[in-house]
DNA sequence: ACCTGAACACCGTTCAAGT
DNA sequence: ACCTGAACACCGTTCAAGT
């Protein structure tokens, strides 16, 4: 009499359940390769743990079984990534250069994953990778002939250059739009030159030098004055 | 025959309105003193476009005739805060310390707004007290023989050090936990030290170095890294 | 011109309940 | 142990409507 087995074509509900379970069993590792592909594909900004979830196919909710919260959801990204910096081998005659290397390997790292230099803000690197990077940069440090506290800080000061240095920059090959960019620099230029010289001589004279340096002259130069600074430092081996 | 009249003390509604309006006119003046209120007190994760609003007693609608958006309203809380830097008259004889007395005076501002290093981060201080800034920093630096695109960079450089080396500072004189700091800083030093010695051998070494820096040392050491490396740049006068 | 209430499309995190 | 739906207490911004 009843009319409940009509609907025909779909298995029925009690023989097995609707939705499957996801594809792959959550784990913190999975957790951590999704939140990576989405901050390299959309940004920071698109990084919540709604959106993980959803990648995953489940609720935020569900996340927090293997993630305290998203802090250290971000300093597992971090960390996964930092894994990606190469650390010359100290070889004392190349110090300079070799610290130069280190620091080109890190800002390549930083921009090839997108806004990674805004996750690294304020975040010790304490993970696994991050030590290892700390005990290979201490050992090049070191063998520039740095005393050790002046070693142990100088590690966190260029870190935090290469930071700065990378916070703002492009992203990958990618849809950057570097002609707004372009636009943005040169109406400053417009803005400074505009100035009224008696009130700003520098700024109206040095409106050229401000707006031209590009991205990867000023890394250079940074490193150059940073090392030039920390060199004066070194002792006799 | 009706009841309406009954109701008793409060002003009948067709006399006045019931609700008052706001103490003072809303402009955006009182939009950003309100917004450098809220930071100071609570800091930078308190201060929402609503909270702004519900301090001016309106709806967060209201803000957007004086402000175009929140990332505005964060340049002109940090112009406004800009006046209170201190920059030297510059004196070539002096340089290398009038430099430093610009860069304590920045640090002692950033300081003493909550959170204002995390604000100023990726903003180009383009406003009245920013230029004014600008200017003064450029004669500054120019001072000490800089060549003009060094000077440049150099602005940028010291600016971010200052920043970064801010970002983390305990907050006013006020409820600042430094035991939580000390034993968090205590906590690192025993994971330094417990790595084992063969894999590890100059972070177990460095362990003190490390972790024993304060960062009003940090600070006068970096700063004369940089002032260091500025200087061999500089041309004779 | 300025202000408003209500709505839109989001957040991180918790918690009781299910398996 | 792991996962879930639903809820809590928030966000920035827009928009039609009011004055």
């Amino acid at each position: 009499m009843e009319a409940r087995v009509t609907q025909a074509i779909p298995t029925p509900p009690w023989q097995t359940p609707p939705k499957p379970p996801p594809r792959q069993p959550l784990s913190q590792e999975l957790i951590v390769t999704t939140a990576l592909r989405v901050l390299d594909a959309e940004g920071l900004d698109a990084l919540s743990m709604r959106r993980v979830a959803q990648e995953l196919q489940t609720g935020p909710a569900s996340l927090y079984a293997h993630v305290a919260n998203k802090d250290e959801l971000l300093d597992l990204v971090y960390d996964r990534v930092l894994a990606e910096v190469d650390i010359p081998e100290p070889d004392p005659a190349r110090w300079a250069e070799q610290v130069k290397e280190m620091l080109r390997s890190l800002r390549q790292v930083f921009r090839s994953h997108r806004d990674l230099a805004r996750v690294s803000l304020s975040r010790i690197p304490l993970g696994t990778n991050g030590v290892a990077g700390m005990e290979r940069t201490m050992a090049l440090l070191r063998a520039g002939g740095l005393p050790d506290d002046i070693a142990a800080y100088a590690g966190d000061l260029v870190t935090s250059f290469v930071t700065t240095e990378t916070l703002d920059d492009a992203f990958p090959g990618d849809g950057v739009d570097t002609s707004a960019v372009q636009a943005y620099v040169a109406q400053i230029h417009d803005y400074l030159t505009s100035l009224p010289p008696d009130r700003f001589p520098n700024l109206t004279q040095m409106a050229g030098p401000i707006t031209s340096l590009d991205s990867e002259r000023r890394f250079e130069l940074g490193m150059e004055i940073i090392v030039r600074g920390l060199s004066t430092y070194a002792e006799p081996a």
